[in-house]
DNA sequence: GTGGTCTAGACCACG
DNA sequence: GTGGTCTAGACCACG
C-alpha cells in the first residue's frame, strides 16, 4: 500500500502526505476510514514516528484527516477544497516550474498534456471516488 | 528582468536556475549572449555572490549555460535536451504531486490544461524561440 | 584512512572526491557502508564543512554516495558506470596531457604500463572489490 | 596547427604548454624552429596576450623553447628530460586520478593499455622525432 | 544529530 | 574584471 523512497530529494513527511492524498482521490482510503497510527505507519515504512507525525499534523491542518481523542486518526468526511487564491497561485507556479523542465527535457506539449489526463483520471479527477 | 522571492520555499539558487532557463526558453536570453556577472546578478538581486554562484554552477553542469575561463559566464550555443529517461521519470512525479494538490485545491482537468498550454505557448515549446 | 594534501594544486574538495573513490574501488569502503558526517570528516581533515559539503554533494550527482534525510550520506549500493562519451573523451584527454608530461620527465612506454597495470590491479579494475 | 578550447576546464595557458610540447613530440615543431611571437600567437588563437606570454614564460622554465633577446622565441635546441623525483611523482598521482575516472567510467585494463600505447607512438615515445 | 542554504568576506588564478 | 576555492559561521528543515 505504501511506498516510500529514502533516498529522494522530497522529505519523507511531504511523501507521506502526497500519498494519503493520492490513496484518498484513488478511492483506496475511503472517508472515515480508520488510518493506521504514528507508531504503526513509522513501523511500515521504516520511518521516524516524530516524521509521519509531522504529515499527521499537516494532514489534519489541510482538513484532509481528522483526530480523535483516544480512538485514533480518521480520513475526514468530506473533502475539503481549498478554493485559497494564494493556493491556486503556489499550484500554478509548480506547473510552470515543471514545464520549464519538460520543455528543457525535450517532451512535448502532447505528451505532457496525455500524462496529465492520464494523472486525472487515475486520481478520479477530484470526483471524489 | 529578473525577479526573485525571497520569502518562498524555493531557494534562492534554484529560482535563479528556473529564471534563466525560463528567459531562455521565452527567448529573451540568446545563445551566446553574455549574462551579468556573478557579482553583477549578485547586486541586481541582493543576494550573496556566493549564492549565485551556486546557480551559475548548477546551470553549467546541466549545459545550459557556459564558462570561459577570465570572460565570463555565457548561455549555451545549443539548448542541450537530456533524454534521460531518469530525469523524464521525475518530471512524471513533479506532474503527479502537481495534479493531486490541483484537485485538492479545486482545480478541474480543463482549468489546468488550459493553464499547461498557456505556460507552453509562452514558452516557445521548446521551438528555440 | 584520510590523507588530504594542503599545499596540492589540486582543489580539497577534488581530492575528497577522487579519495572516496579510490578508497571504494580498494574495497575499504563498501557498497551501503555510511560515511563519516560532513563536521566527522571535516574534522577528521581539518577543512571547513563547506568544502566536505561540496565534495559530498559532487559524489552525489555522480551516483557514488548517496544522502538519507537526517540519517546521513552512504555509499551508493551499485557502482554506477557512466558510458556518457563526453566523459571517455574527457579520460583521453587526461592521458594524453599525462604521457606528454611523462615523455618530458624522461619515463619511457614500460615504465607507466608497469605503473598502469600496478594501479589497477591496485583498486581492483572495477571488479567490484 | 593550433587548436584552443574556450570552454575548456583545462585553463588557456596550461592548454597552450601541452599544444606546443605536443607539437615538439609529435615533430611539427623542431629543435631551433622560430615561434610565432606572443601578438602573432595570441590572434591565431584569439586569447590575451598576457595569456600566451605566461605560458612562454612557462615553457621557457621548463627548457622547451629560449628566448633570444630582439630576435624572438626559439624551440630549444636539446630536449631537456627533467629526471626530478617530485616531477615524477606528481605524474603517477595525475596517473592515479586518471585509472580512477576510468574505472568509474567502465573503461577496461586493455583499453586504457591500447590507448595508451597509441599516444605514446603518436608522440614518438621521446625517441626526439 | 544530519545535511541544505545562505551570508560575509578573503585570496587566488586566469585573462 | 572574472569566476573558483575556501573559511567561518548562522539558521533551518528533517528525522
Amino acid at each position: 500500500m505504501f511506498q516510500i523512497d529514502d533516498k529522494s530529494n522530497v522529505a519523507i513527511y511531504e511523501q507521506i502526505i502526497w500519498k494519503i492524498k493520492e490513496l484518498r482521490l484513488r478511492g483506496v482510503l475511503r472517508p472515515g476510514e480508520k488510518l493506521p497510527s504514528v507508531r504503526e505507519l513509522s513501523a511500515m515504512i521504516i520511518a521516524n514516528p516524530n516524521t509521519v507525525s509531522k504529515a499527521y499534523q499537516e494532514l489534519e491542518r489541510q482538513g484532509v484527516i481528522e483526530t480523535r481523542q483516544g480512538k485514533g486518526t480518521f480520513m475526514a468526511e468530506a473533502m475539503s477544497n481549498m478554493p485559497d487564491p494564494r493556493y491556486r497561485a503556489a499550484i500554478k507556479e509548480q506547473l510552470q516550474r515543471m514545464v520549464i523542465d519538460a520543455i528543457y527535457a525535450g517532451l512535448s506539449l502532447p505528451e505532457i498534456q496525455s500524462w496529465l489526463q492520464e494523472e486525472f483520471e487515475k486520481l478520479g479527477g477530484g470526483k471524489d471516488a
